[in-house]
DNA sequence: TGTACATCAGTGAACGCGCGTTCACTGATGTAC
DNA sequence: TGTACATCAGTGAACGCGCGTTCACTGATGTAC
């Protein structure tokens, strides 16, 4: 029962180092994520790309699979970041819009995030889940909006759906009737509807414009 | 200039034992395929299954990417064949009842189908966009039906959207309204987001029961 | 300011694995006379 | 019915590739006296 000697020091410079390093691995994993898809994200890879030999990032990450939660979480954070700030009047659309928007720029994080499951990899962390719950909280908070048309609910709930509904509104202390959570689960899913078959090139190869389509989702979407 | 005399003689028993081995190769790729996804899917260990040597199945199949292009046009066709039983009055509710269980049934030919691109595959060759629009045709004939409530047209549509909607119906012989064949554009949208996220564990990881979920998402759907 | 030591970043070789594909070859099967 | 030949399924070795990870080691950097 030795007494652990607190240790508030400033970060040496041996830990800030460290630190900028790591990003730079981060960076090199996210260049090669975009380039070749999440399986090609590999350590050899990122040390030549950093000029060094790939043993020597096992100083940094203890392995493959630790690198590619650190980028999971960071996009979970980035996504939710991008969410928020969807504010002011006719929030619910501007969540809307902002969720199309990080998709659209970072397309390969979000194929990470919401794609096919890594093999190998439980995407179901606690962790993780904790991390993707960030970003349906904005969305939560843009549906409490009172005066927004989405807070008149419409049809009864099924008894069972209410309650799992409340019971995951309120793991994350956020006080809005169930109704409205459905709602919001409801319209995330068809984002992610729209998101995905935009990203994957599904209208495209159908000849039809996404801005538009998506344009027209939205008016149904806000009803 | 010789003539090549013309050979519509009945397979020959070397051709239907061919035919038969590739059925079996296929059957065990799907196998692979539900096992350890698209990537996991390799000819030795198919061979190894059905206890032949790799090189051997290069007697069926040129390459790994044709005998991928395969699963991939099986399960486009399949998903249409599904999809094709949906009649009746609320046709377009039996469509989406139909969607949701084959992609439930088979979720890893679902997401060969539609979820992330494999590294170094072409999913945009004519014959994939061919078969894959099989499935939008079902949906497109379920549209027309007339006297269901989507058939009467909302808002008017913006006039670059309606002539891209106009050219890809026609390109498809199906002969129906721009506004019709955006509704089925979005339905089919809406549908993946659901289906996809369902399939990903997302709402199970949310202590949401997904039947209920979906009970919810059909009265908006057909409304 | 100077020296001795501990810490730690990075190296290169190695292990074991699996992959797609090519190639020369064996042996069985079906066909033609 | 019987023999000679062509066809073709399958084998095993090999090539070249890339991967994650471990390990003994070198050399530089920061720290303590």
């Amino acid at each position: 029962m030795a007494a652990i000697p607190a240790a508030p020091e400033p970060p040496t410079m041996r830990e800030r180092y460290r630190a900028q390093v790591r990003q730079e691995v981060k960076q090199a994993a996210l260049r090669q994520l975009a380039e070749s898809g999440p399986a090609g994200v590999s350590i050899s890879a990122i040390g030549k790309e950093l000029g060094v030999s790939g043993p020597a990032l096992y100083r940094y990450f203890a392995s493959r699979d630790e690198l590619l939660t650190e980028l999971v979480i960071d996009a979970y954070d980035d996504l939710a970041a991008a969410l928020r700030v969807a504010d002011g009047r006719a929030r619910l659309e501007a969540y809307a819009r902002a969720y199309r928007a990080w998709a659209l720029a970072e397309p390969h994080r979000y194929r990470l995030l919401f794609g096919s499951p890594l093999p190998g990899y439980d995407a179901h962390t606690q962790r993780l889940v904790d991390a993707a719950q960030a970003a349906m909280n904005v969305l939560l908070e843009a549906l409490r909006e009172p005066g927004d048309p989405a807070a008149t609910a419409g049809e009864p709930l099924a008894a069972q759906l209410a309650a799992q509904l409340t019971a995951w509104v309120t793991a994350r202390h956020v006080d809005i009737d169930p109704a409205i959570a459905l709602r919001g689960v409801l319209l995330w899913s068809r984002l992610h509807g729209f998101v995905s078959l935009e990203i994957a090139g599904n209208f495209a190869s159908m000849g039809l414009h996404p801005d538009a389509l998506f344009e027209a989702q939205l008016a149904e979407l806000v009803s």
